[in-house]
Parts: structure tokens; sequence; C-alpha cells
DNA sequence: CAATAGATTAGAATGATTTTAAAGAAGAAA
DNA sequence: TTTCTTCTTTAAAATCATTCTAATCTATTG
């Protein structure tokens, strides 16, 4: 039984327990996306990054996966600017720097800043999720 | 010399301060903005919204005027989902609850929430601005 | 292997926003 | 006021990211 016979065991893992037929191209993007960590993606980005390792995948597709990761809470949406989306590959509690001069997105560690006095929000509402965006520029 | 003469003075000057020239179309855009406080709006509202005042306006200029009143640091975009813009009339410190389900944007004053240890910057960036939108669910 | 449910795709469609180029209005000068 | 210049507005076309469509393909199940 050689490696051929098991490709890719993790991210095969993570897209059978997400309910996700482990197609050639979601493995592909699977592959791209969950094996560096931390990884930052705009559709086209992801597009030209799978057509440079080979993986032939239209840009349509691009998208439908990475709403079904994000509906499987694989990765998170992140809204930084009108028009164009981010996703990101940390799903843990953070937030992000965002540079307005060059566009990418960073990290800021779940602990290294926080909210004080959460407001309440208005009757028959609850809290989902609070986002910190801290704007950059050179 | 009645008021005809001196139509809408406040608006009239918040648009000459911000070396704008007073047209009819900014002027109208003005006073519906300015004239109430604390607005949320897309440009489409408030194409709509002029439309219903009596006032003739494109929808290109409507972009333009909210481009130009933004950049004038009269107003403020606000992000919250990918593909609509929203611009905010009340430019202090504040953050932002946003109704998932119905879109709308609500304000909450500057000192109801704040962020303790705002990380350091990357090396050769300041902040400039921290944005938080607490997203909310019926 | 055959059947079928689900996935991928090219290309068209959509929706928000921006651009273009021409016509119109405001400010300055005479 | 008249003229000149500069800035504005506009309709229509263009653009850009994203979604949809309908046809083809592929993974899974029997």
């Amino acid at each position: 039984m050689n490696s051929s016979n098991r490709p890719f065991s993790q991210v095969h893992d993570i897209l059978r327990k997400a309910g996700l037929r482990p197609t050639r191209q979601r493995l592909g993007l699977a592959r791209l996306l969950f094996e560096n960590d931390d990884r930052h993606v705009t559709a086209e980005q992801l597009h030209t990054e799978a057509t440079g390792a080979n993986l032939r995948v239209s840009l349509a597709t691009i998208y439908n996966t990475l709403n079904q990761f994000t509906g499987a809470g694989l990765m998170r949406e992140v809204v930084v600017e009108p028009g164009r989306s981010y996703f990101d590959t940390n799903t843990t509690d953070h937030h992000h720097f965002f540079h307005e001069d060059t566009g990418r997105l960073l990290d800021i560690p779940g602990d290294a800043i926080s909210v004080s006095k959460v407001p309440e929000p208005p009757t028959g509402t609850h809290v989902e999720r609070v986002d910190i965006i801290v704007r950059i520029r050179e």
C-alpha cells in the first residue's frame, strides 16, 4: 500500500467531515489552503495559485469552494473593502490588521487585542461575532 | 432680504469649507444628509430619497458626491459586506452594530465600547483607524 | 458496471461602482 | 452683463467581482 492509495489523507479527512465530496478540485484547493497555516486569499489569488500549481480549476469553482468551506466553518470571510472578499483559513478567535496601501491582511492573535464593555445589542437580537479591523498605512 | 437670498446657509457653508462648489445637486444632497443627524445610507438609498424629495440627480452624481464628502472628511465609509457600501454622516469616534438579517447599521457611541491593548502595528506603519463591527442577528 | 446524485465548467447574467465624453452651470475677469 | 474658464452633471458604456445557467463530467452506491 503506497502513498497513492491514501492521497493527502489529511485534507481528504477534512472534506469528508465537512460532508463535501473529495473531488480533485476540492482536494487540490484544500491542500493549498490548509497545508500551510493561516492564509488570507481572494478568489482571484487562489485561482492564480492553483493554476500555477498545475491544478485546473475554473474561477466559478473557486468561488463555490470558498463559499462551501466558509459555510462548513473551515474558513472565515473577512470584509475590509467594498468590492473584494478575503477568506481566512484561521477560524480561531482573532482580529486583523489591514494594510490600506498594499491590501494585505495580517492576523492579530485573539489575546493581543480585546473589546471592553461590549454594549447590549438591541432587544430581540444577539451578538453573532465582533470583528475588529485595525487599518494601517505607511 | 428674505430667506430665498440665503438658501440653506448652513450646508452652503459646509460645502464652501470643503472646497466644493455649492451646486444644486450637492446642496440638495447635503441637506438630506446633514440636516438630520447620524445617517447611514447606500448610494441607491440616497438616490431614491433624493428623487422622492423632488431633487433630480443621477446615480453617478450620488456616487461622486458621496466620495467627495467622504474625501473631505464630512462622512465615513463603513464596510460591512462585500459588494455594498454604507456611508455614515457621523464622523466622530464610534463603532457599529450590523444587523445581518436586515442589513441595517446602528451606531455604538465611542464610549460604549473600546479596545484594550491595541497591538503595535508592523514596523514602518501607523494605525489609521480601528473599526469595530458587532454583528447581530435575531 | 450502471444509475444517480452531486460537481465542474464556459459563458452569460447580475449588481454595484466607475469612466467617458458631451452638455451644462458656477466663478472670475473685463 | 458678457465672456471665458473651470468644474459639474449626466446618460450611457465600461468594468469588476461574483453568481447563475445549463450542459457535461465524476464520485458514490447498488
